[in-house]
RNA sequence: CGGGAAGUGGCCUAGUUUGGCUAAGGCGCCUGCUUUGGGAGCAGGAGAUCGAGAGUUCGAAUCUCUCCUUCCCGACCA
């Protein structure tokens, strides 16, 4: 590629609304541009990095086995009825009309119309399969963030494995699990597998791939001595047990005007390992109360999780004042009517002599213990996991990391199989429902995770993997007739032996060509001026340090086929 | 959806508090000359209904109202 003519619209200062490093640099290198929130347009470069990426995952999909497809980006209503999604998927699904009145949405994920392909397979001799497609997803989020990193149209590679058994389904787990470390690792990405929750996808097990990165979303607890890694949507510790005191034959109220919060409760001499906290939740319109220690934080996706609501969120203060008497601050759980659920972090379990709301503003109890006093629907694990815990494997004290997400599989189970009907005959003639898994990898969130990790003051510096040109020669003088010929022989040689180059032909001065260069991050570059072609002489620079040697123009196409090959 | 911030040529900003002449500067862009190893210099030039609509006023980028959009923090996910 000629630089002269390549549409790339750099950007000395990175435009206002841009924040994350990646949005950043990805518009400044001309990359990308924004069309609206969520949704941008690949320019040139950026799409070269976008396949790239595409490039090596469907490389590592068809290593394992996987067969490519491409399905529709509009689905009917009705497929998503029989799974339950239609529903289940609330506002975040795109919906529309067809002109007939018809209505369709635009898919979020692929299982529905793969598990109804999959009714074509009849014969438990047809499996194992590995379905795949790098396709466009359509979400409607309720905030896109970050430039790629969260977007509301994006291209995702799902692959979907089909077996008879949960045998196979485990061994495909594997094999995608195995597939997604190559990737990370041609990706430049310290990506971790971690436990997750399996949230919306429902499933028996799921594994996330995290990229540890300030701009991330998600929260990973990790072990520092063993190998325990969970998304705090899942993750434990080690609790030390507490031993209470003998509690009083019944709860006793006291008056505490004024006291709303775990603090001031703790100044009045209530310790906040030895308060409940109550939390009024609304779990698909019923009033539910979550129970945790003091010192605790509620994580609401473990309760999604063990109750499986479909629609949670926290009580309005009316609905509290409605259903329990009292204001969010005077809430607990003794006494609470029998329609109500009452679920209990399991670390509160066997604990007494604890303070809580006593559903009248200004009132608390003390003395409470829990078995006796609180009608527990359920004791589950609902407490958020806090850096400086002990893991519950090693006893380590745990650290949290901000990651990305930048790959998650999970086991599904029969779910969308069962749905849809997808059933085999086995070996002894009985019919089976197809055990299915899914696995995701967002391509342009791959890119933009790549670009978060990988940048310096000057630009990015992208892994040759996925740079958009592996090396650019950079010809300090146009008006040289030396430099040029010598640039354009060596242009020559590289393309033949297939290296992704790029020649910064441009009249422009040498600051401007070296710093554009910098700030897309080709990994390499062959300096070309008149003063060292004079002498036989050219320089070749690693973006990534900076240093740079000299080499004799005859050995330098070798030179850099050996360093990229 | 709740909370916060912000919309001025392609990009970054000033101007808004206290309404007042042709909306200013830098970068980028075009033409010419000059220059050619780290975002050059000189001269000339193009490019803006100041997010949209309504209102107040002799007069609105500036004040009022409504709406739209974008970003950041929370509830969701690759």
């Amino acid at each position: 590629m000629r630089w002269s003519n390549l549409f790339t619209p750099t950007l000395r200062e990175a435009p206002g609304d841009a924040e994350a490093a990646s949005h950043q640099l990805l518009l400044r290198g001309g990359f990308m541009r924004q069309l609206h929130a969520g949704h941008y347009s690949m320019l040139p470069l950026g799409w070269k990095v976008h396949e790239k990426v595409a490039k090596i995952v469907r490389d590592e999909m068809n290593a394992i086995g996987g067969q490519e497809f491409l399905l529709p980006a509009m689905h009917p209503k009705a497929l998503w009825e029989a799974s339950g999604r239609w529903d289940g998927m609330g506002d975040e699904m795109f919906r529309l009309h067809d002109r007939s009145g018809t209505e369709v949405g635009l898919g979020m994920t692929h299982e529905e119309v793969f598990a109804s392909i999959a009714t074509e397979i009849n014969s438990y001799k047809t499996l194992p399969q590995i379905w795949y497609q790098i396709q466009w997803k359509f979400r409607d989020e309720p905030r896109p963030k970050a430039g790629l990193l969260r977007v509301r149209e994006f291209a995702m590679k799902d692959s979907y494995s089909l077996d008879l058994d949960h045998a196979g389904l485990d061994a495909n787990f594997d094999k995608h699990h195995d597939a997604y470390v190559r990737i990370f690792d041609q990706l430049d990405l310290a990506a971790m597998p971690v436990e997750a929750s399996s949230g919306a996808m429902g499933g028996a097990g799921s594994i996330e791939f995290m990229v540890p990165s300030p701009s991330g979303e998600d929260d990973v607890v990790r072990c520092p001595d063993c190998d325990y890694r969970a998304n705090v949507e899942r993750a434990t510790s080690k609790v030390t047990p507490i031993t209470d005191d003998p509690p009083p034959a019944e709860p006793e109220k006291f008056p505490t005007p004024g006291i709303r919060t775990i603090k001031a409760l703790e100044a009045a001499g209530a310790p906040a390992t030895s308060q409940m906290k109550s939390m009024i939740m609304m779990l698909d319109g019923k009033v539910t109360i979550a129970v945790v220690r003091g010192d605790q934080k509620l994580n609401i996706q473990k309760l999604q999780d063990s109750t499986g609501a479909i629609d949670l969120r926290p009580a309005t203060p009316d609905e509290t004042v409605e259903h329990l008497g009292a204001r969010p601050g005077s809430l607990g759980a003794v006494g609470v009517a029998n329609d109500i659920a009452i679920y209990v972090d399991a670390s509160l379990r066997g604990r007494t002599n604890l303070t809580t709301g006593a559903n009248e503003d200004d009132f608390h109890y003390r003395g409470v213990d829990i078995e006796r006093d609180i009608n527990v629907a359920e004791y589950i694990d609902l407490r958020e996991v806090q850096a400086g815990e002990h893991c519950h494997v090693c006893g380590a004290t745990l650290e949290i990391v901000r990651c990305i997400e930048a790959g998650h599989i999970f086991k599904l189970g029969t779910k969308y199989a069962e749905a849809m009907g997808a059933q085999v005959l086995d070996a002894d003639g009985k019919m089976q429902t197809i055990v299915m898994g899914s696995y995701g990898i967002g391509i342009g969130r791959n890119m933009a995770a790549i670009a978060e990790t990988h940048y310096d003051e000057k630009g990015l510096v992208w892994p040759a993997s996925v740079a958009p040109f592996e090396v650019v020669l950079t010809v300090m003088n146009m008006s040289d007739s030396d430099t040029v010929k010598a640039a354009e022989t060596l242009y020559d040689e590289l393309r033949a032996a297939r290296i992704d180059v790029l020649i910064d032909d441009r009249d422009a001065r040498a600051g401007v060509k070296f710093a554009d260069s910098e700030l897309i991050g080709i990994p390499y570059r062959v300096t070309l001026g008149p003063r060292g072609i004079k002498d036989g002489l050219v320089e070749f620079t690693e973006r990534k340090t900076m240093q740079t040697e000299e080499v004799a123009l005859g050995d330098i196409a070798a030179k850099v086929i050996a360093t990229l090959v």
